[in-house]
DNA sequence: AGCTGCTGTCGAAACGTTTCGATGAGATCG
DNA sequence: CGATCTCATCGAAACGTTTCGACAGCAGCT
C-alpha cells in the first residue's frame, strides 16, 4: 500500500508538497500538481486514515448513538440511522454506530479516546442519560429529539406543535368546526418521548385559537380497543368532522377500517389527516393527507450543527424543523348537514 | 486530555513501561504497575485511538455494509445490524456503518485508507457487487448470507435446507403424511436472495426422503390473495395436515385468520410451523412453533471469522448455522380421521 | 540597483502510540 | 567470585500524516 513518501518520490517533490497539493491548503504550481496527480493515480494512493487523524485534529468520524432496541419502531429508526449516515457522508464524515447497551460507556470511550469528532444522538427520551453525558463531555454533539432538560445542548427536532397546528389549520380552513385527535396509548404520554405531548398540546392550543371544538383521545394498540375508541369519540362528539391521527403504523389502517365500518366515507363524511408518521400513508385506502416526519430534515440539520461545532462551540439551542403538508385528498369541506 | 507521556511522568516511569503495563505484553513489576494504574485513574487517561492505530497494525474498527434501503424489511435488518455491533464489541471492535449508496465506493475508501481492519457484509444478494469487491480487496471479511458465487469468500448463514428439513421432520415425526409449504411471492424466488429457494428445496427434498406428500405454493402479500392461496392449497390437497409457512411478518396472521375462517383449529386440525422468521411468533393466536432466524447466531460467527482473519487469511468457506426449533404447541398428531 | 511582496516548494517538528533491542540490577550457578 | 541468566525497565525508532516556518526565485516598485 503506497504512502505519501512513495507519491512524493514518484512525483519528484517533497511530502509536504504532496500534502498541500491534495488538501489544496497552499497553492501548488500547475506542472507540479499534474505530476502529483499522476503519481497518485499510478500508485492508487489513498491517505492513511490513522496518520491523518493523528496529524490533523480531526478523525472525520461521528459517533451515532441509536437505541436499536427491539421494542422501538424499527423502520423509523432505520430511516433515521440511514439519514444520519447519508448526511454525514455529505461532509465527508463516517459514522460509528453505538447501541443501547453501550450508550454511555461507548460514548465516553469513543470521545475520550478521540476516535470521533462528535456525537449524534438519536431517539432522545425525556430522561436521557446520554443528554447529561453529552453535556459533561463537552464534545461537538447534536441531539435529534429534545430531552427534558435541553440546557446547554444543541437539539434538532420536528416542530410538533406546529405540525399539529398545521393539521388543525387545514381542517378549520376547509370549514370544519369540530375536530378530534386520536393519539398514542396513554403510557406514551406519561413516560418516554415528549413529542406526543407536544403534538397534543399544539393541537388543542391551535384549535382553541381558531375557536373550534376539539377533543383528544388516547388509543391503545389492539385492534378491538382501537375500534372501540373510534366509536367512542364519534359517539361522544357527533359534531366531529375532522380527525387527526397521531399513532403508530398499524393503528391507522384499523382506524380507517373502523371509520368505514361505521359507514363513513373519507373525505365526504370525515376528513382525516395523519400526523407525523414515518411511513407511507399514500398507499392506505383511502390515501391520507399527511404531515410526515421526514428523517432527512432533522438529520441533515443535526449533522450540519455538529460540523459547525468542529470549529468551536456554538450557542446551545433547540432548533425546530418546520412541518410539511402532503395532500392526498383526505380532507374536504364538511357536508353542509354537518 | 492526558496522554501516555503524562501518565509516564506521574508514575515516574518511561512511556514504554506504561504501554507494556496497559497492554500486558511484557511483565511489569507489581509496584510499578500499581503506580501506573494510579496515574491512569488520576489523569483519567485513555489511549488516543489515532496514535494507537498508527503504531499498532490495527484500527479496531470493522466496516459494516448494510443496505438500509427503505424497501428491505426494516426490523430484521435492524436486528442484524444490532447483532453485528454487539458481537464486534465483544472483541473490542467498533463498527463503522456504510449504506447502500456507498456500498462499493465506501468499502474501497475505508479499506484502502486503512480505516477498518475488516468488513462485515450484510444482506448479501445473489448478484452482489460487494462480494466481488471483497474478493478483490483481500481484506478480512465475512459475509452474512451467501452470494451466487461464494468462491474465495468467507460466508455465514443459517442452514435453510436444514431448517426446512427440521420442519418436515417435526411434522412427519408427529405422524403427518401430507405437508405443504406456503412460501414467499414468486418474485422473491426469481431474483433477490437465494435463501427462499434453499428453504423450498430443503423442504421438498426432506419430504421426499421421508416419503410424505409435499406441496409448495407461493403466496403474494395482499390479504385477499393470501386467503385465496390458503383455500387453494387446502382444497387442492385435502390430505394436508401439516403446514410450514415461510413468509414475511404480516402474512402469518392473515394465514392464521384464513385457516380459522375455514373452521380449522390449530393444532387439532392442522399443525403449523413458522419457518425462519425474524419476529416473534409466540404472540400469534395461536402461538406458532417456529424455527427462528436468530441474527446473533450468524452475526457472532461472522465477526469471529473476521477476527480470525486478522491474524492471516483463513480457508474460504460457507458456514451454515444449525437451525433451532421452538415449540409453542402448534404441532400435534393428525386427527385419526385425517 | 535595492527593497518588498508574492509564489511555489522544502525541511522538520509534531501528533501519540507500539515495539524492538539494549541495559542495569539481582538472582543463580559452577 | 566471576559468568550467566532472568526480570523489569528504558530509549529510540517507526507508523503516515499535517502544518509551521523558512527560503529561493521572481516581479513590481522606488
Amino acid at each position: 500500500m503506497a504512502n505519501i513518501h512513495d507519491v512524493a518520490r514518484v512525483a519528484g517533490v517533497s511530502i509536504s508538497t504532496v500534502s498541500y497539493a491534495l488538501s489544496g491548503k497552499r497553492p501548488i504550481g500547475e506542472k507540479t500538481r499534474l505530476r502529483i496527480d499522476e503519481a497518485v493515480r499510478e500508485l492508487d494512493y489513498m491517505p492513511n486514515a490513522a496518520g491523518r487523524m493523528l496529524a490533523g485534529t480531526r478523525t472525520r468520524i461521528f459517533a451515532l448513538t441509536a437505541p436499536l432496541r427491539s421494542d422501538t419502531y424499527a423502520p423509523a429508526h432505520m430511516a433515521f440511522v440511514l439519514a444520519v449516515v447519508t448526511a454525514a457522508r455529505a461532509f465527508d464524515y463516517d459514522v460509528l454506530l453505538l447501541t443501547e447497551d453501550e450508550a454511555v460507556d461507548g460514548l465516553r470511550r469513543v470521545s475520550s479516546s478521540r476516535l470521533v469528532d462528535g456525537i449524534i444522538v438519536l431517539d432522545v427520551s425525556v430522561e436521557d442519560e446520554r443528554a447529561d453525558l453529552v453535556r459533561s463531555l463537552g464534545v461537538p454533539a447534536a441531539l435529534i429529539g429534545v430531552p427534558g432538560d435541553a440546557a446547554g445542548l444543541v437539539c434538532v427536532d420536528l416542530d410538533f406543535e406546529a405540525a399539529a397546528a398545521l393539521a388543525v389549520d387545514r381542517l378549520v380552513d376547509a370549514g370544519h368546526a369540530s375536530v378530534a385527535l386520536l393519539g398514542h396509548p396513554s403510557a406514551v404520554y406519561e413516560r418516554g418521548s415528549n413529542f406526543p405531548v407536544r403534538f397534543r398540546d399544539g393541537f388543542l392550543a391551535r384549535a382553541a385559537e381558531r375557536g373550534v371544538a376539539a377533543s383528544f383521545s388516547m388509543v391503545e394498540k389492539d385492534a378491538p380497543e382501537i375500534r372501540q375508541a373510534v366509536s367512542a369519540i364519534l359517539d361522544a362528539h357527533p359534531a366531529v368532522t375532522g380527525l387527526v391521527v397521531h399513532a403508530e403504523e398499524g393503528v391507522h389502517t384499523t382506524i380507517l377500517e373502523a371509520v368505514a365500518g361505521r359507514g363513513l366515507s373519507i373525505p365526504a363524511d370525515l376528513s382525516v389527516i395523519a400526523g407525523v408518521p414515518t411511513f407511507d400513508t399514500s398507499s392506505f385506502t383511502p390515501p391520507l393527507d399527511v404531515i410526515p416526519l421526514i428523517p432527512a430534515d432533522s438529520c441533515v440539520r443535526a449533522v450540519e450543527l455538529a460540523v459547525q461545532q468542529l470549529e468551536g462551540p456554538i450557542e446551545p439551542r433547540v432548533e425546530l424543523v418546520a412541518p410539511k403538508y402532503r395532500d392526498h385528498g383526505s380532507v374536504a369541506a364538511p357536508r353542509p348537514g354537518g
